[in-house]
RNA sequence: GGUCUGUUCAUCUAAGGGUUAGGAUUCAAGAUUUUCAUUCUUGCCAUAGGGGUUCGAAUCCCCUACAGACUACCA
């Protein structure tokens, strides 16, 4: 840090739908450098465009921060000192600002319609040019720098809508050094006059955001790489306020890419490849179309943000596990990468085994118990518990722990074919009738005190081992799967052992 | 089209002028598990191309190619 000042950051999302892995991505690296240098994260909520304002949405960013552990100092929720956090909020301040540039000779009023402004392009775009609102131009379009004083008044009392656009200067080069890409540069010729007062009397992004993070006093402005065009702007707007001196450092973090083919990361990614793109489900008000999210498809915050924090960042050593702790302990945004990053849904797999191993049974337990619950399954916790241990190393998700574990709960509804087809031949079914038989002997119902025994009773009648072993758990579990036969057994009890095998001596056919 | 940014194994990445270019994921093979998964071992695989600068370049410079972002009264 060039100063030494507690660094203030902030997270400054468009309440327009469920927040993207993208976003949060940003959000973390916020918090993390925040934390790092022991200073302070700020949500605020972008909803200057009612248009876009989506219901739910503020509601979701924070459920979604709050599960994947990233704690918000200042926001519309918590409070603070530089209250609101909402910019809908703040509409009142905006106004003010606006007139403050017109006022010193950096923005002016436009009274061009949409449609004219249209009109240019298209026109501007038959003739392979692109039409720019700036200072060559904007002398022959509608706003207060091309009318007289009387004309001026006249529009602005006939209640014609107007907005208030910057005036970019001619041709000066913008510097400025990006934590993250260095120094980068733009000439303001290449630039345009953007609006930053809309005609509905709100601000536009470039405005508020400005505004807003001088207010707040943001001293390191941390956002996807999308805005670096727009840096210059933000910059001169700093400038014309008279605020350089104050102005947030900024770092313009590289962009999630798709798993295969171009382009950025898409919701419709995760559709077509079968994952998650939001961290929580997200039902869409409109449509009631939903998008799975990772939490409902079983995986772990913990492991998600590991993930998240290694895409674009690396801490220098070989370490690949952190804990949010760790994360803040090491991260620096020296080390972010300046290319776009593929996201690899296998990877995020990899992640989550190893944090499911690492939780005790008792936590995967409490995780699971909501699922099972869904399946309107009463079982004793401390059976799921036991499962649990048994089943989590061959789980990636939590909801894996049915798929791995589920005969613990309920009898094989099916059994598998090709295993069938494998192993139920000639004289299999009198073989599980013995050994259900002699199950009905067994003294003490404990898997090694199962075990021994019956190793004995395969040797004695010459059978082979491996038909045993795998038809017996055929009849208990369906297929070809599963922990130790015995601990099943031990678990799923005597009768219903026997149960099963009964069961499937019945129904399966024997196959020649 | 214009502006800006980027380019190391299939993927995430390390190597701040000198290493057989390292690790992880995926994939493949073997071992373990009388099943499956896990785990372990081994293997495959990269400096976009072309010019410079230098004793020496993944690293510095230039060109080309490719990729991405932006180009709204959206953020």
């Amino acid at each position: 840090m060039e100063n030494n000042a507690k660094p203030r950051v902030r997270f400054a999302p468009s309440p327009t739908g469920p927040l993207h892995i993208g976003g949060l991505r940003t959000a973390l690296f916020n918090y993390l450098f925040a934390k790092h240098h022991g200073g302070d994260f700020l949500l605020r909520i972008e909803d200057t465009d009612q248009t876009r304002y989506v219901p739910g949405a503020e509601e979701y960013i924070l459920e979604a921060l709050d599960w994947c552990g990233i704690k918000i100092d200042e926001g519309p929720r918590e409070g603070g000192t530089h209250a609101p956090y909402r910019q809908s909020e703040r509409k009142a301040l905006y106004a003010g600002y606006a007139q403050q540039l017109i006022d010193s000779g950096n923005a002016y009023y436009a009274f061009d319609t949409n449609e004219e402004l249209d009109a240019f392009r298209l026109s501007a775009e038959l003739k392979g040019e692109t039409f720019t609102y700036n200072n060559a131009t904007r002398n022959g379009l509608k706003n207060s720098l091309s009318m007289t004083d009387s004309q001026l008044q006249h529009a602005l009392q006939s209640d014609s809508h107007h907005v208030v656009r910057f005036k970019m200067p001619e041709n000066v080069v913008v510097e400025e050094v990006d934590l993250i890409r260095g120094h980068v540069q733009f000439n303001t010729n290449q630039l345009d006059d953007k609006v930053l007062f809309k005609s509905d009397g709100m601000p536009t992004y470039h405005l508020a955001n400005v505004v807003d993070d001088h207010l707040m006093e943001i001293t390191h402005v941390i956002r996807g790489e999308e805005w670096l065009p727009s840096m210059p702007l933000h910059i001169l707007l700093y400038k014309a306020f008279g605020w350089k001196d104050t102005m947030p450092q900024f770092s313009h973090l590289p962009l999630i890419l798709k798993p295969v083919g171009k382009g950025k990361l898409s919701k419709r990614d995760g559709d077509q490849m079968g994952f998650p793109v939001f961290p929580l489900a997200w039902k869409d008000p409109e449509t009631g179309d939903i998008s799975r999210g990772y939490r409902e498809d079983g995986y772990l915050p913990d492991g998600l943000i590991n993930m998240l924090s290694l895409l674009g960042w690396n801490p220098g050593t070989e370490q690949e596990i952190f804990s949010m702790e760790q994360l803040i302990e090491s991260f620096s945004l020296d080390r972010v990468g300046k290319s776009g990053s593929r996201f690899d849904p296998e990877k995020t797999k990899w992640f989550n085994h190893q944090y499911l191993i690492k939780h005790s049974d008792q936590e995967l337990a409490t995780l699971f118990l909501p699922f099972l619950e869904s399946k309107g399954m009463q079982v004793p916790f401390e059976l799921v518990v036991r499962v649990c241990g048994l089943v989590k190393e061959r789980c990636h998700f939590v909801n894996e722990v049915w798929e791995q574990g589920f005969f613990f709960f309920q009898s094989p509804t099916s059994y598998d074919e090709k295993m069938v087809s494998k192993r139920w031949k000639d004289g299999v079914p009198e073989m599980m009738a013995e050994i259900a038989e002699f199950f009905g002997t067994v003294e003490n119902w404990s898997a090694p005190q199962i075990k021994e025994p019956f190793s004995l009773l395969v040797t004695e009648k010459g059978w082979n081992f491996g038909t045993v072993m795998n038809s017996l758990r055929l009849c208990l579990v369906g297929g070809s799967f599963g922990p130790d036969i015995f601990e099943i057994c031990e678990i799923i009890g005597r009768e219903e052992t026997v149960a099963r095998i009964g069961r499937a001596v019945r129904i399966i056919a024997v196959v020649g």
